[in-house]
DNA sequence: AGGCAGCGCAC
DNA sequence: GTGCGC
DNA sequence: GCCT
């Protein structure tokens, strides 16, 4: 590898193995766009290869190395141990390391050492041998923490590249006295210049910040920051000669270069003994290891994924699949005949498979489970399956719905040949039913009320579900819905979906997901999902996103900054007034109500609301509208006839809150209608409740609408979410917009989709007009169960 | 390759 | 403008 | 992740 084969005689030659190493190093992590770095950084890693930087790899059982668990990585442990492993690991790169520990460690080589960096030393005013560098001290600020002597830079840099690029003493500027969580702080960087543009800022904020840059070994240092493409044993190897001995002392912070970035951004010292700041060994686990890791048990079933590995997401590769749905034009399709993927093992419960995916269509058993009305519905669809199902501009869609399904009969055009998979599965997926516009929108089919205890596909169901949510904590948003949607059309399905090719088949469900539900119909697991719920820091994240106003970024930094319980959060952190009340009733949020007591919670609202105004109508929505057996929280809309602005119901609002709130009925408010007069918003209270008796505080929500927007509301506060989605992204499809007011047309929608005009009011008081005129046929709340 | 719904309220 | 919730 |  890098140190390969140069005798290394004295510092300078080190140091300059060190900026070779360097030169290869480019990030772009400085950038602080919150989003992204939370993204970067909580996502699991893509690929199960990847995993293994972390804490995966390092928990891992490794009987050749000795690194047994996480905290061996931290700087508080076992370097000893680490050390003797790389020994026998990489014999290469540790015959380099004693070579140069020997060269430097030698008396003289300290000495030249010393002797050219005094500013560093003189640099730290009383060179405390002890840790607390009092901040006064710091203050002394900027010009202390510069000031690169010449000897050390001439050491350091590579004489011709760096000259040029030496920075003007641009001297740093401090952040106000109070934000410089560095302060006091001595932070040596590897490699120990600011040669590289990135790690250059990284340096200058972190001094902005406080921190003292030391590029040469001193007592004082505290924190060692490592950019990320330097292993463990690289720097043990490095280090070594400096510190003279095995291990890093243990007040002495480790950490990769993340850490800084994060310290910064959160403005706090995070917790460094976290998985994320570790800095990589360099052992080698391979993807089989990594995949099985937490499956050992279950070798059995063991899949024979092959190598490709070209997809960097997940080790599934799909183009043997693909190909086998192709090609097996057969209607015995077997649920094993699938080539090489699986290993069909005998133990593998033989699926109850009714029939062949080719001859079962989604909407068929949509019907079988379906009540009446639904029937109707889509008999509805499947009669005007060729017909526009609008009078109106469609005209762009149906080219591709023609293209795709002129007639069914004819599939196997040559065209068909050139573009098998996609020509198959979107034939498939549209033909039997009959428009691409109604194939795209879930709100086209709605639920069926196939209820989850009898759905055949509830088990699998219930996986994806947890990769959906796990997705979301992740902030992976995009998953996260792909894998409702996916759940949406499973529990559509009146069969059991056990194979590729026929999950493969139905909406919403691509080549990943429905690999994903093979594997579950055979092995009854998900490997990567129990592999992401082992992340350590998934538990947390899990916890504290079930806090009321607390969401992915909030939790983030709660975790960065190292709380790891409730009652941290209660003693430590700076919350908002909502995530207060959030915490403290944590538990009472997270029950869910029983509709019993829905009901009852409705009686006294609509008790209280009569008297202040009789014509008021309250109207319960959200999945109690559903019919579900349980709710998260409550929702009110309260309407008036005649009313055309939510404003008109203010006066109702406020004497409904205030007088349930004499009654102790309403416990406390969390978001209340702001009082903007130049606009009509204003228009949702946000809070908790308690039954009478029942001391959990439960989630409610009043929400007003006036008449001429009902219908439009109703849909919104009904739900589903997929449903919603699904409605408003078909309207936007027709050049209408649908939201919670109503549903508008000839909305012109600029470069950008911008929006460039309000569109003009087609509809807003009858939801089913709303649903007409978009070209869905009615659904009953009930059947808007779409995830 | 780009989109994925759209808005109100707190901070 | 961001974060969050719906 | 899926869809266009």
């Amino acid at each position: 590898m890098i140190f390969e084969e140069e005798e290394m005689d004295d510092k300078d030659e080190y140091f300059r193995q060190l900026y070779a190493l360097n030169d290869s190093s480019d990030e772009e992590e400085d950038t602080n766009n919150a989003r992204e770095i939370l993204k970067q950084s909580s996502r699991p890693p893509s690929s199960s290869f990847s995993v293994s930087s972390h804490s995966f790899s390092a928990r891992r059982s490794q009987p050749s190395k000795t690194l047994g668990n996480i905290s061996a990585i931290h700087r508080t442990t076992s370097a000893p141990a680490s050390s003797t492993s790389v020994v026998r690991e990489t014999p290469l790169l540790t015959r380099k390391s004693s070579k140069l520990r020997y060269d430097i460690s030698t008396p003289e080589m300290n000495q030249t050492f010393s002797a050219s960096t005094p500013p560093t030393l003189s640099s730290i005013p009383a060179p405390a041998p002890q840790r607390s560098v009092s901040t006064s001290e710091l203050d002394t600020g900027p010009k202390l923490n510069m000031v690169p002597s010449a000897g050390i830079n001439a050491m350091l840099s590579k004489p011709d590249e760096r000259k040029k690029r030496k920075r003007k003493e641009t001297p740093v500027i401090l952040v106000p006295e109070r934000e410089r969580i560095f302060a006091g702080k001595t932070i040596f960087f590897i490699p120990p210049n600011d040669k590289h543009s990135v790690r250059e800022a990284r340096i200058t904020n972190a001094m902005k910040y406080g921190a003292t840059w030391t590029k040469k070994w001193t007592p004082d240092i505290t924190h060692i920051i490592v950019d990320k493409e330097y292993k463990f044993e690289q720097i043990m190897g490095m280090l070594k000669p400096l510190m003279k001995t095995d291990s890093i002392p243990q007040n002495i912070i480790l950490v990769n270069d993340k850490y800084t970035v994060d310290c910064i951004r959160d403005k706090i010292l995070v917790d460094e003994t976290q998985s994320r700041y570790i800095i990589r060994r360099d052992v080698p686990v391979t993807e089989e290891q990594e995949i099985r890791q937490p499956a050992e048990p279950r070798k059995a079933l063991r899949i024979q994924r092959r190598k490709s590995k070209k997809d960097q997401d997940t080790p599934d590769d799909h183009t043997q699949r693909s190909e086998a749905s192709t090609q097996s034009q057969h209607p015995q399709d077997q649920p094993d005949s699938s080539p090489g993927v699986w290993l069909p093992t005998t133990n593998a419960e033989p699926p109850v498979i009714v029939e062949s995916p080719r001859e079962r269509s989604p909407m068929l058993d949509v019907a079988l489970g379906e009540g009446s009305e639904l029937d109707t519905a889509i008999a509805e669809i499947m009669r005007f399956g060729d017909l526009p199902l609008d009078d109106d501009d469609d005209e762009e869609e149906r080219p591709s719905s023609s293209e795709g399904n002129t007639d069914p009969d004819h599939d196997g055009s040559s065209e068909e040949d050139l573009r098998p998979r996609r020509r198959t599965k979107k034939r498939k997926k549209f033909q039997k039913q009959g428009d691409a516009n109604s194939a795209a929108y879930v709100c086209m089919t709605g639920g069926t009320g196939i209820t989850d205890e009898t759905n055949p596909n509830r088990h699998t169901i219930q996986i994806l579900e947890k990769m959906s949510k796990y997705y979301g904590r992740m902030s992976d948003t995009w998953r996260e819905l792909s894998y409702r949607k996916a759940c949406g059309t499973l529990r559509k399905q009146g069969v059991w979906i056990c194979t590729f090719d026929q999950a493969f088949e139905l909406p919403f469900i691509g080549e990943r997901i429905a690999t994903k539900i093979e594997e579950i119909a055979i092995t009854g697991h998900l490997r990567r999902l129990d592999n992401a719920e082992l992340e350590p820091e998934d538990h947390l994240l899990k916890l504290f996103l079930g806090i009321y106003n607390v969401g992915p970024v909030e939790a983030s930094k709660f975790i960065r900054a190292g709380y790891k319980t409730l009652d941290d959060l209660r003693t430590k952190a700076r919350l908002t007034k909502c995530q207060q009340i959030g915490l403290d009733h944590y538990d009472d949020f997270a029950t869910r109500i029983p509709r019993d007591q829905m009901t009852a919670l409705g009686e006294i609202v609509k008790a209280m609301a009569k008297p202040i105004d009789p014509d008021v109508n309250p109207i319960i929505g959200g999945s109690y509208r559903r019919g579900a057996k349980d709710s998260g929280d409550i929702d009110f809309i309260f309407t008036k006839p005649g009313t055309t602005h939510a404003h008109d119901l203010h006066y109702f609002l406020s004497s409904l809150v205030s007088r349930l709130t004499s009654t102790g009925f309403l416990t406390c408010a969390l978001a209340t209608p702001s009082h903007r007069r130049d606009d009509d918003s204003g228009s949702k209270w946000h809070g908790a409740c308690v039954l009478p008796g029942n001391p959990i505080w439960r989630r409610i929500d009043f929400l007003l609408v006036p008449e001429s927007e009902i219908g439009a509301a109703l849909i919104y506060f009904t739900g589903d979410d997929i449903f919603n989605r699904s409605m408003r992204l078909l309207a936007s499809r027709k050049n209408m917009r649908l939201n919670q007011r109503g549903l508008y047309k000839d909305l012109m929608r600029g470069p950008g989709r911008l929006k460039l005009n309000e569109g003009e009011l087609v509809e807003g008081s009858d939801e089913k007009r709303i649903f007409e005129i978009l070209g869905v046929p009615w659904k009953k709340p009930e059947n808007r169960i779409c995830h």
